[in-house]
DNA sequence: CGGCAAGTTTACGTTAACGTAAAGGTAAAC
DNA sequence: GTTTACCTTTACGTTAACGTAAACTTGCCG
């Protein structure tokens, strides 16, 4: 029962952000963690706090989103239509990211044919400068 | 041969933008419409522009990446080398764009189950209170 | 005892991508 | 002729998510 603890810097390291996002996140009462005088001590549950706050943000939720989203995960404030609400924001997000699979494979095809052009056109002053020199 | 043109506002209700956008962008060098006096006259070439900046953002991109994307499609600047670095950009955006699939889908799975406990104990209340009224 | 590493608070700075007036010019319509 | 609808420029304001610097405490090492 020796839960496992860390020291900000520890965090920071393991999950590669600064010291000072982490205090941000506290700032925005994402994160309460436990004082040894000073100092911030934080537990296993913090650190999963963190890896949520970080995958939202990966996933394209802005911290107020993120916090949204950590407060479902809170039997005190879980509440029915937080829930329903927020399974549509990840709905919406999962259409975004299908249209950004299209813009992406549309943006692919025409740099192919963009390369085809100009790899021609090097091509064609290549043999331009070898007649001149 | 009658070139069709538009008027700033035409630009801006028919792509969904803000005309401040639009002449933003142009602040930007993105665009460079001709003038009738002081008005602006926006040709179709303006409008593929403008929509591979809106496509480009939506991938993700910053405005600044959008003007190199752009500046590939311009045969005056498009060269080897940005052409190839920009196809690591892109290359760099479908593996962004697969990681925040799997952190969708991951976060899916998790909402779910935040969802039975939560309408689990929806349904312990419920009773309890049966019981009391 | 000196110094360094890691912690703290407070607070101003930064960047992107526009938003939002303010103040005014033109032109067709009523 | 004045209201209405667009257009213009100039310029300060805004938001998010930290960065960065200053000034200080605490604990341990040699």
């Amino acid at each position: 029962m020796s839960a496992t603890t860390y020291s900000i810097s520890e965090l920071a390291r393991e999950l590669d952000i600064t010291t000072r996002a982490i205090r941000f996140y506290e700032e925005q009462q994402m994160l309460s963690p436990e004082r040894r005088g000073l100092e911030r001590i934080y537990t296993g549950k913090d650190k999963v706090t963190l890896k949520l706050i970080l995958r939202g943000k990966r996933i394209g939720f802005s911290l107020a989103e993120c916090k949204e989203l950590i407060e479902l995960y809170d039997p005190v404030h879980g509440n029915h239509k937080q829930l329903h609400t927020f399974m549509a924001k990840i709905a919406e997000r999962r259409a975004q990211l299908q249209q950004q699979l299209l813009d992406i494979e549309q943006m692919q095809l025409e740099l192919d044919t963009a390369e085809e052009r100009c790899l021609a056109a090097l091509a064609e002053t290549d043999t331009k400068q070898s007649v001149i020199s």
